[in-house]
DNA sequence: GGTGTGACCAGCT
DNA sequence: AAGCTGGCCACAC
């Protein structure tokens, strides 16, 4: 039987990061803190890492760090994607930034419950 | 089964 | 004020 503690964390952070709301981003240690505990926030930037592997498109872009810096937009491939893709969002990105972070923060604790 | 790693976070110098 | 180091947990080899 397959309950969600079967489910491996990487697939916890693809979920997650699938429900994000266009237009909104998150934190990887909001992440970390909703599905394990804080301080595994390394953990959830890796799950993200491997999520090429996934069939699925996962919105890896709405994901960064707590000062709202793209800290892994050279994982998109080219390092202008994750920038276009949350611009085409709405969000305003300068110097690799999101300006309007505090707007667009999307907290999975309580959107989520 | 131990070691290394990873797109972070917080504290210390 | 700014830069760096350590610590954290879960997965792959």
């Amino acid at each position: 039987m397959k309950n969600e503690k079967d489910i491996s964390f990487f697939e916890k952070v693809y979920i997650v990061a699938r429900k994000i709301p266009r237009g909104r981003v998150t934190s990887y240690g909001a992440i970390a803190a909703f599905i394990a505990a804080p301080g595994s926030a390394r953990m959830v930037g890796w799950a993200l890492n491997n999520c090429h592997s996934l069939d699925k498109f996962v919105p890896a872009h709405r994901v960064v760090n707590r000062n709202g810096m793209l800290t892994g937009k050279h994982h998109f491939g080219n390092t202008g994607t994750m920038k276009q893709l949350l611009e085409n969002e709405g969000a305003i990105i300068e110097n690799d930034r999101i300006i309007n972070f505090r707007e667009l923060f999307w907290n999975p604790s309580t959107e989520l419950s």
